[in-house]
DNA sequence: GTCCACCTTGAACAAGTGTTCAAGGTTAAA
DNA sequence: TTTAACCTTGAACACTTGTTCAAGGTGGAC
């Protein structure tokens, strides 16, 4: 244990099974170009992660988390600069980059071809939900549960093709339309 | 050659790719299980695909061909008529299936990880832009060509949302809203 | 020092992978 | 029937895969 750089093993096969995943696909994570990624040898990967699967059960929750602090209630600001923060974080340049929004691609994909990743997706899925329909409801004290959820799933359609058609390439520009989109329906009267 | 289920042995192992992709995605994709689907020899696959990327590049050319249909021209209705048309047709219980959209899904993230498929799909995608760009530019001829442009890519954002969004299982509910959506930026004055 | 629990290594194994190819089958024209 | 072009087979190949495990290292408690 020294430089800082060196620790954490755990975490560094985590972080590389991630860059792998996101740059090459499923078929790119396999257990010796994860250790040659994070720089520790083959059998230390199963060492910390019983299975593959686990390994990418971790990486999934791993982005599931992420994802979640999206919408994360801030007690800092007002309730409706809560919800616009919220709305426009998704085109974050951090959150927007390709590694991030690639990575949702394959655990989507992962998540079709799985029944166990599905159900992990699933769950992190409707967290997300609840956690956008709850900021509106703060936002927007009049709308009954029932209304928010349903804005909040109209939300989450756009915002779900933004992420994916920002990996396409297409231009900046609708990106930014999108997301005044999502505002128009979260504070629509 | 007789039953005629016998026939077109290609056509058949194209059609065992794409249905092992759907389910079980591109790890479920190997030749020995493509043959076994497609009830033929191992050589066979190789015999008619020179190549495994050769058989995944004809199954994304499959489904691109399949996805530009949707707004392909159509001579026999009003030029509003086939724009509502083109928009509504995604929603279509034969597209909205889980196979397809599953297939589509796959694919995205194959083209995210290899550049070569990345080139197909970006190519598909364009055509399917300019596609639906026609349809705009004939029911509102009043439109400039760069204003159709940027509905379809707004449109296309809603649309590629929805796909992806039916597939994590969201309200059918939420999707006809979508739909809504998209004939809302299409025909808005 | 001695111990002990933990961490780290890479060789080894069995199973699965894409690809090749010699062998044989089928079809239709000559 | 002979011929030739095409189709179809599955064994065999070299290579990659996930997983196991004996061996050794490390650091702190005693």
């Amino acid at each position: 244990m020294n430089s800082g750089e060196q620790v954490d093993r755990q975490e560094r096969i985590l972080e590389a099974a991630l860059g792998l995943l996101s740059r090459h696909g499923i078929s790119g994570v396999n257990m010796r170009a994860v250790a040659r990624e994070a720089g520790v040898a083959l059998g230390l990967v199963n060492y910390y992660y019983e299975d593959k699967s686990s390994l990418i059960r971790a990486a999934l929750h791993r982005i599931d988390e992420r994802d979640l602090k999206l919408v994360a209630p801030d007690p800092a600001s007002a309730p409706d600069e809560q919800l616009q923060k919220a709305l426009r974080r998704v085109a974050d340049p951090e959150l927007l980059t390709t590694q991030h929004l690639s990575l949702r691609l394959h655990l989507w994909a992962l998540a079709q071809a799985h029944e166990d990743f599905a159900l992990i997706n699933a769950a992190a899925f409707e967290r997300y939900l609840d956690g956008l329909a709850a900021l509106i409801g703060n936002a927007k004290p009049e709308l009954s549960g029932d209304e928010c959820r349903e804005r909040a799933a109209d939300i989450v359609v756009v915002q779900n093709g933004m992420w994916l058609t920002a990996l396409l390439g297409v231009d900046e520009a609708s990106i930014h339309r999108s997301i005044a989109r999502t505002e128009q329906i979260a504070f629509a009267a």
